[in-house]
DNA sequence: CGAATTTGACCAGCGC
DNA sequence: GCGCTGGTCAAATTCG
């Protein structure tokens, strides 16, 4: 539906350096898009203004049991709607962060439940909280999951 | 006690 | 113009 980079890990042709391009420990992690301040639709209760200003989206296609996939990030979870297409609840994660406004989406598939369909947008303006030495360890364990 | 989570309500966009 | 879907906030609750 969307033009959004899809990465599937489930497949065979897993990209980690498609994941750590969200991590700021990357050098190369500066570069992907200088607009970290975008305005972002935020509720409708105050006098919100919609601004044209293009987020940026990557969702990765996972395949796992366990939909809370730590990437060093905190994640607050600030709602939980259904989904049409699926007959799983949809998640929304957002950065605990003071002005980090990057938020995250988990859905899973309602054929398979092991699929699960991470969302992430926009970018961390703060280095990573904890690092994960094993980080492309899990991606590793992801890929081993793969039954094919 | 503080922070994160839960759940319902509210709002905007799109379709009809 | 109304209704539906999807997305976010906010208050209360629970967890650590």
């Amino acid at each position: 539906m969307e033009n959004y980079p899809v990465v599937f890990s489930d497949g065979s042709s897993v990209s980690p350096s498609s994941i750590m391009m969200m991590n700021p420990h990357r050098p190369s992690y500066s570069g992907a898009d200088g607009d970290d301040k975008e305005r972002v639709k935020v509720g409708g209760k105050k006098g919100d203004k919609k601004e044209g200003t293009k987020k940026h989206k990557y969702a990765f296609q996972t395949r796992s049991q366990v939909d809370i996939l730590d990437d060093g990030y905190r994640w607050r979870k600030y709602g939980q709607k259904t989904v049409k297409n699926s007959k799983f609840p949809r998640s929304y994660y957002r950065c605990t962060h003071k002005e980090c406004n990057v938020k995250k989406q988990v859905q899973r598939s309602s054929k398979d439940d092991e699929i699960v369909v991470t969302t992430y947008e926009g970018m961390h303006s703060h280095p990573v909280e904890k690092f994960i030495e094993n980080f492309q360890n899990i991606l590793q364990h992801i890929q081993t999951y793969n039954p094919y």
